[in-house]
DNA sequence: TATTCCGGTTACCAATAGGTAACCACAAAA
DNA sequence: TTTTGTGGTTACCTATTGGTAACCGGAATA
């Protein structure tokens, strides 16, 4: 799911990318926010993906330092994940993706639903 | 390339995601900056890019009204294409991905190649 | 005794992305 | 006559992604 390709590359652009440049990384990490979350939470709130997905780009993002996990030895298991400085740093980016949407946007929605 | 259920959601930052979440429409976006430019030479500066790729990717950009797509009616042709104002508005946030990426990045090149 | 809780992991299968190579038009140049 | 240049398209095949459902531990609860 990381493109290795790209993050062997010599632009640095290229290899942020290949790092976050895909579909559920943004999402995950926007619905992270600034909060503690739990697995199970981050399941639950995140339309349509798989517990097998999300659990793979939570282990590449911690491997990438963007976020931090906490597991704590209790049963039934807790296991809470936070971002990091670099992933806390990366949520402005993310600001400005949903303020450029919002303004270029072309709505195709209906204006009222019935 | 663009998944539906993203841009189908009912939040804006989901649906920017679905329209250029993946690893190539940033890279494209990056690449041509504000200079029109051909599709062969797109074709030739992008790495590891195929044709068959790049024209998809450059026909959902101008579906998505972040590019404008100019040919020529010469033989041999000539297309250039060249970013609307939705899509330079996008170059700042590349930009800032790019700061981003260089301020957080775990440099993991070596120091030196011999 | 069976079930629930939680955060996974695993095996298996289906869908999608992406690569390769051939082909196209048409005019100009060799 | 053949080749070149340009921006694709197409058929075909493979690699990757992603989904589903079952399973796990181990204590608490019913």
């Amino acid at each position: 799911m990381r493109d290795e390709r790209f993050c062997n590359s010599n632009c640095p652009f290229t290899r942020a990318i290949g790092t976050i440049g895909n579909k559920w990384k943004p999402i995950i990490i926007n619905v992270m926010g600034t909060r503690s979350i739990r697995f199970g939470q981050l399941d639950a709130i995140i339309p349509h993906i798989s517990r097998k997905v999300l659990t793979e780009q939570l282990k590449e993002l911690e491997e990438d330092g963007l976020l931090e996990r906490y597991a704590y030895k209790e049963i039934p298991p807790r296991v809470e994940y936070r971002l990091s400085e670099k992933g806390l740093a990366f949520l402005p980016i993310l600001e400005s993706i949903k303020e450029w949407n919002l303004k270029y946007e072309v709505s195709t929605m209906p204006a009222m639903e019935a």
